[in-house]
DNA sequence: CCGACCAAATTGGTCAGACCAAAATTCACG
DNA sequence: CGTGAATTTTGGTCTGACCAATTTGGTCGG
C-alpha cells in the first residue's frame, strides 16, 4: 500500500528534516539512490519530484539541491510533525492560532453572505456543548463538526483549502495526543452560549471575540497535554 | 525549460478545471495520454502523478478518477486563476479576504512576541505612505515591502508558508491587471498612520481594525481593477 | 600562484519495451 | 436475470539506453 517511491520520499525528508543534509547540500544523484534503496531509477525519481512538490529538494540538471524548510509547501508540517516521538508543541500551537484565526474569519464571512438557513444548521451545532454529561470523545467530535460546519458554509474555496490541508497535516499526529488532553466542559459550554448569541444577532465584533476565546481554550488544553505526555514519557524511560 | 511532463500536466489540469473531464471521471490511461501526448509512459506518469499531488486526481490501479476541487491542494488556485483571459475576481477577492486576515494574525503576533527592534524595523515600513509624492509603482512597493516583513517578522511558520504560497498562485496573474489598479493614496496614509500607532502602543484590537481597513482598501481597488480591466475587454472587442 | 578555458565525467530528462498485481470488464453459467 | 469466474485493462515497477545540461578536473596562459 505504502509504494516504493513514498517510502524513498519519506526517508529522504527524514533525513533533511533531522538536518543529516543542510540546505544547499546536494542529495545523491538519482543513480546512487536507486542503488542504496535498491529500486529503480523510475521509483526514486518520482521520490524526488515528490520532493521538489513539497518543496524541500530543487531538481535541475546536474544535481538537487535541499531548500530551506521556510520556502516549502504546506506539506511539510505533517511530515515535521513526525519526526520524533511527540510533535513538536510549538509548531501545533502555530498550526491552532493559524486555525482559529482561519474559523474566526470563516465565521465573519458567514454572518455576512449566509443565508438564515444555514446559520441556523451552525447554531445547533453548539447545542452539544450545553449538555451535561457529554464524554470527551462525544464532546471531540462536536468540536470539530462545528469547525467543519463553520468552514464549509462559507463559500470561501481557499480558506476551506488551506483549513483541510492544516488539519490532514496535524491531525493524524495528535491522535496519540488525545488520551492525555483533558476538556473544561463548563469553558467550552460559555463559549457556545457566547457564539450562539453572537451568530443569532449578527454580531460581527462577538464572533470574533469569541473565537478568540475558543483559540485561548483550544491552545492551552494541547499545551497541558504535551505537558502531561511528556511527564509520562519520562516516567515510561525511567522504569 | 517547460519540461514535457509539465505540459502533459498542465493540458490535463486545464482539462479538468474547463469540465472537460467530470469530476469522478475516469482519465485516460497513462498508455493512451503516452500515445496523444507522443511522450513517453513515464514523462505522462509524473504529470499524472503531479495531478495527485495537486488533488485533482486520485490515482489507483484500475485507474485514474477526477476528484473535486474542494479536494483539492492550495497548489489549484494558480491554475484556476489562470484559466480564463481574465483571473477569477470572485476568486482573488476570496484571497485577497484571506491573505489580509492572515496579515492581521502575524500583526497581533508580533505584538505579543516581537522585540522592540523588530517592532521598529516594521513601522519604519509604514513611512513611505505618509510621502506625498508617490509613485503608483513604489506605492504597491511599499505595500508588498509591508506585508512581507509582518509576515518574516512572525514567527509562525505555517502562517509564513501559507502567505507565501497564496502570494504565489496570486501574484502572477495579478501582474495584467496592475495597469488597471487606482490606488487611494489618501486612504492609505490614514492607514499608516493608524498602524504605525497602534503596533508604537501595542494596541491589539486596534492592529485588528487598521488591518480590516486594509483589508477593504486591497479588496475595492481590486475589484474596481477588475471592473476595468474588463471595461476594456468590452471596448477592444468590439473594434 | 591564480584565473580562464576546455574536455571528460556526472547528472537529470526522456525514451523504449517488458513483467507483475490489482482493478475493471466481459462473458459463460446457473 | 443475476452471479461468479476468466480475461482484459490499468497502474506499479524494473532494465537498459541515449541526449543535453551541468559539474568537475585539468590544462594552459598570464
Amino acid at each position: 500500500m505504502a509504494g516504493i517511491p513514498d517510502e524513498i520520499a519519506g526517508s529522504l525528508i527524514g533525513d533533511i528534516l533531522s538536518g543529516r543534509y543542510q540546505v544547499r547540500d546536494r542529495l545523491p544523484s538519482e543513480r546512487d539512490l536507486a542503488t542504496r534503496f535498491s529500486a529503480n531509477r523510475g521509483a526514486v525519481r518520482e521520490a524526488m519530484k515528490k520532493l521538489e512538490q513539497i518543496g524541500l529538494a530543487e531538481i535541475q540538471p546536474g544535481g538537487a539541491r535541499v531548500k530551506d524548510t521556510s520556502e516549502a509547501s504546506l506539506d511539510v508540517l505533517g511530515h515535521m510533525l513526525g519526526q520524533g516521538d511527540l510533535p513538536d508543541a510549538l509548531l501545533v500551537d502555530q498550526i491552532l492560532v493559524v486555525i482559529n484565526s482561519l474559523l474566526s474569519v470563516a465565521a465573519e464571512q458567514t454572518l455576512e453572505l449566509a443565508s438564515e438557513n444555514e446559520l441556523a444548521s451552525i447554531r445547533a451545532l453548539t447545542l452539544p456543548f450545553l449538555e451535561d454529561k457529554l464524554s470527551d470523545e462525544a464532546h471531540t467530535l462536536a468540536r470539530f463538526e462545528l469547525m467543519r460546519s463553520i468552514m464549509l458554509t462559507n463559500k470561501n474555496l481557499p480558506l476551506q483549502l488551506i483549513a483541510k490541508t492544516l488539519f490532514e497535516q496535524v491531525a493524524p499526529h495528535l491522535a496519540h495526543l488525545k488520551q492525555h488532553v483533558v476538556i473544561d466542559h463548563d469553558a467550552f459550554a460559555t463559549f457556545a452560549r457566547q457564539l450562539d448569541r453572537a451568530l443569532a444577532e449578527r454580531d460581527l465584533p462577538a464572533v470574533h471575540a469569541t473565537f478568540t476565546a475558543f483559540s485561548n481554550l483550544n491552545r492551552e488544553s494541547m499545551l497541558r497535554a504535551f505537558e502531561r505526555a511528556r511527564r509520562q514519557a519520562r516516567e515510561a524511560s525511567l522504569s
